[in-house]
RNA sequence: CGCGGGAUAGAGCAGCUCGGAAGCUCGUCGGGCUCAUAACCCGAAGGUCGUAGGUUCAAAUCCUACUCCCGCAACCA
């Protein structure tokens, strides 16, 4: 049986339109998900939408709309996105859906008869035109942040999970499986913060919120979100449905890919609710760090008002999928919180994509065809800067596959680069274009075509998962299919000597820099 | 003394675990090449490695104190 591999994005909550930050979380578990597919893994890869809450009913009332009215919508205009920069998940959950609600009802009372859910008081500070409960801390000069009127210090009947009873639990979790929370900073987080002083009951309903999933024996209490949004990654699969069988296949997830503001969620409460019910825990989960734009995050407030051009609705049509996935893959270093300008952005387009990549493509077959009329040729005796480049490739496929097992996307993607930078190197030293002048060097001439020819293959295949638009181009004209082969081809050795090269159009078109910031200027 | 991260060339970063001649990418300047999308290759300039002390033959790296920036701080999606 094959190698199953279950990854998850967390479900974004739709209360306003899907920003570039979305799509950074969701482009990596989709570069994941690929690449495990061209491992040969058998994968599953979920998205989803958490869909329950105050704020979504308010959204919706904004514009004049019915809950699901304003979800459908935002929800079809995630679809729209994702499909514009060429997700492939293998399902989308909606925690609206039927089956999800259901499931939520079972798993909510299945915990209250175990006796980790009890009923209590849950206390907070109330708008009562807004019928919110708010922290002290989130209060703007003591005032409700909405619509800043008074708060009154009320409490309403809730439903608590025993949270408290998990402390040392998770600190053995932690303490036995590093590899369980990353990166490690993550870690010292959570249990300097938050488990060293001891974890408290968390409340798991409310009455006051009425657009959620009820508690069925017990119709006045809405389900709050933790029970509710942490368990589509496991009714996605079916869990407590009738056919529970994806959940057989693929339960315990392979890892959660979140953002860092909600690790505390998924590595404290989250674990405790599965030990709480005696089921497998996920395997890993990986906190990544924040696009950072002008040294903010980019919160769902602040899309207005920004210089920069970041509505990716814009940006791929423009500038392709490819490039908006190359931005956020490579852009932001392993964990930690990467800088986004429109600068960098074309810069980097420019400079990796068009010079280092796509130029390489064009001058190495447009020297084929030129020299030996499209026709992949044979190698002959092999020369030290041979050697060099057929290093250079077999040390960066391991490393690839090395950074991929930790997810990190940005230092794969430099080795594939350093791929391409080495055989534009490699042309510099061996000049095939002086060997082509004289009839006694055809056979080097064929052995340097030849070797370039490996590198853009195996740059290409290792660059699919990431880049697969532009990757497919390429591997067409080696007629390699990456969907049906995955890395089969990946070594220096296997181009079938004599077969004919496809053309390969232009990949990525130049950027007028100080052109397109002006446009983009414009159109914000 | 709440917790964590950060301060290294004009910009963005690596190096710090296990001290031993300061590195990468972009930008700038000079040169080369001509197969290529004015691209590619080579070279150069540019840094008191946040501040002040300490340990050491030797500190970006270890220790102490301090300054500044960022995130989190419990029901925030």
């Amino acid at each position: 049986m094959k190698d199953t591999f279950y990854i998850t994005t967390p479900i974004y909550y739709p209360s306003r339109k899907f920003t570039l930050g979305n799509c950074y979380t969701t482009v990596i578990c989709d570069a994941v998900a690929r690449f495990n597919k061209m491992e040969g893994r058998d994968v599953f890869f979920l998205t989803g939408t958490d869909e329950h809450g105050q704020k979504i009913s308010a959204s919706a009332k904004a514009v004049g709309k019915t809950e699901m009215e304003y979800l459908n919508e935002m929800i079809d205009d995630a679809k729209k996105l994702w499909a514009m920069l060429g997700i492939e998940y293998d399902k989308f959950i909606r925690t609206t859906d039927d089956y999800h609600e259901k499931a939520v009802q079972k798993i909510f009372k299945e915990l209250y008869e175990k006796g980790y859910i009890y009923k209590g008081a849950y206390k907070g500070l109330y708008c009562i035109p807004c019928e919110s409960f708010w922290t002290e801390s989130q209060l703007v000069d003591g005032k409700c942040p909405d619509c800043g009127r008074e708060v009154i210090a009320q409490e309403e009947e809730a439903y608590f999970f025993k949270l408290s009873a998990f402390t040392d639990k998770l600190l053995k979790l932690y303490k036995e499986n590093p590899e369980f929370l990353e990166p490690q900073t993550r870690v010292n987080e959570m249990v300097n913060n938050f488990l060293k002083p001891g974890l408290s009951d968390v409340c798991v309903s409310r009455t006051s919120v009425k657009w959620g999933v009820k508690v069925d024996f017990d119709p006045t209490h809405t389900i709050y979100v933790w029970i509710d949004a942490l368990f589509n990654y496991m009714t996605a699969l079916g869990f407590k449905s009738d056919d529970d069988s994806l959940y057989k296949k693929f339960w315990p997830a392979d890892v959660h890919i979140i953002g860092k503001e909600i690790v505390r969620f998924h590595a404290i409460i989250w674990p405790a609710l599965l030990m709480a019910l005696d089921l497998p825990l996920p395997k890993r989960i990986f906190g990544h760090g924040w696009m950072l734009f002008g040294g903010d995050k980019l919160s769902k407030s602040k899309q207005t008002g920004l210089k920069e051009c970041i509505d990716p609705r814009i940006l791929v049509p423009r500038y392709s999928a490819d490039a908006v996935r190359y931005i956020l893959l490579r852009e932001i270093p392993f964990g930690s919180d990467g800088n986004y300008t429109t600068e960098i952005f074309l810069s980097r387009f420019n400079s990796d994509l068009v010079n280092n990549y796509g130029n390489l493509v064009s001058r190495t077959l447009s020297m084929l065809k030129k020299y030996n009329s499209s026709i992949i040729p044979a190698r002959f005796e092999e020369e030290e800067a041979d050697k060099n480049l057929i290093f250079t490739i077999d040390k960066e496929i391991e490393n690839v596959k090395k950074h991929m097992k930790n997810f990190d996307v940005s230092k794969s993607l430099a080795s594939i680069f350093n791929i391409f930078s080495s055989a534009n190197k490699y042309i510099e030293a061996t000049e095939p274009f002086r060997l082509a002048k004289d009839e006694g060097k055809k056979e080097r001439l064929q052995t340097v075509l030849r070797n370039l020819l490996e590198s853009i293959k195996v740059g290409s295949l290792l660059l699919y998962p990431f880049l697969p638009d532009c990757a497919s181009k390429v591997l067409e004209a080696f007629n390699i299919n990456p969907r049906k082969e995955g890395f089969k081809s990946l070594n220096t050795n296997d181009l079938p000597v004599g077969n004919t090269m496809g053309e390969v159009s232009m990949l990525f078109p130049r950027l007028d820099i100080e052109k397109e910031l002006k446009e983009l200027s414009e159109l914000t």
